[in-house]
DNA sequence: CAGTATCCGGGAGGATACTG
DNA sequence: CAGTATCCTCCCGGATACTG
């Protein structure tokens, strides 16, 4: 139920000829898995930083500048536009002047930052051992 | 505490000059973040993927091959040498002929992929959500 | 069967300059 | 302040061919 890909399922069938993925059971076609369609924005360089320096709360385009400070603004706004376009985050622009720009995460980016956190988390505790296994194996 | 960045922290002046992101109240170089680190992997194209694979039990190249079809032999074999090479898989190779070589996954990719499941399950569940924000955004 | 070796195109993402 | 607009580079990953 939980594993991705199901062995022994005559799914490859479904799609003919094309390439084909199994998860829980159901085929996809490769090409729009859901699964991998999100985890590319995992995978993004900036994607899971950005949802996280909004966990706190609501922050603005400069705000967030200074809080990764080694992200180009180029980035900053296509990986703002991304997560507003796939409905993570939402933009506001309050008209002063200069104008600002409030970013905040939805109810799905709430949502997602809860399963995000238990792999940051994953991450931090487990990355000793990683650089030592990868020690170990560069050394042979 | 599960936040990765904590505002208005003085660790940007621990590095000097250096960009630094600040995690859990710690600074680290951006250039060795160690959950930057991870979630690189998580990110790859093959590499969670070929975890989920691996959960149900070892599995030979050739099994891997089947079982993903739209994989190249290239990136097969370099995403299981990239797992390997972090610990998340083992590499045992039987001397028969011709030779056959098992995957398995280590105690550490058992537990990865246990907070890869929640996310695996999340993406399954939201991506109708994510389709129907993504064309409503490009209506516009 | 389980890999290497080589070539190659496309896209992610950095640097820089300009704007309402 | 909050962006666009270009340009350019690196490298991920596909295709293909060869090997112990």
């Amino acid at each position: 139920m939980n594993q991705m890909i199901k062995r022994k399922s005559g799914a490859q069938q479904l799609f003919d000829g094309e390439k084909v993925i199994v998860i829980n059971g159901r085929a996809f076609s490769s090409a729009d898995c859901p699964v991998r369609d999100v985890l590319t924005n995992v995978g993004g360089k900036w994607n899971t930083l950005m949802v996280q320096a909004l966990a706190d709360g609501p922050m603005r385009f400069s705000a967030l500048r200074r809080l990764i400070p080694d992200i180009s603004q180029r980035m900053l706004t296509q990986t703002l536009r991304d997560l507003e376009r796939d409905g993570y985050i939402t933009r506001t622009v309050f008209p002063t002047k200069p104008p600002s720009v409030e970013y905040r995460l939805t109810e799905m980016g709430r949502s997602f930052n809860q399963v995000l956190e238990p792999l940051v988390e994953w991450s931090a505790t487990h990355h000793p051992t990683i650089r030592a296994a990868r020690e170990r194996f560069d050394a042979n």
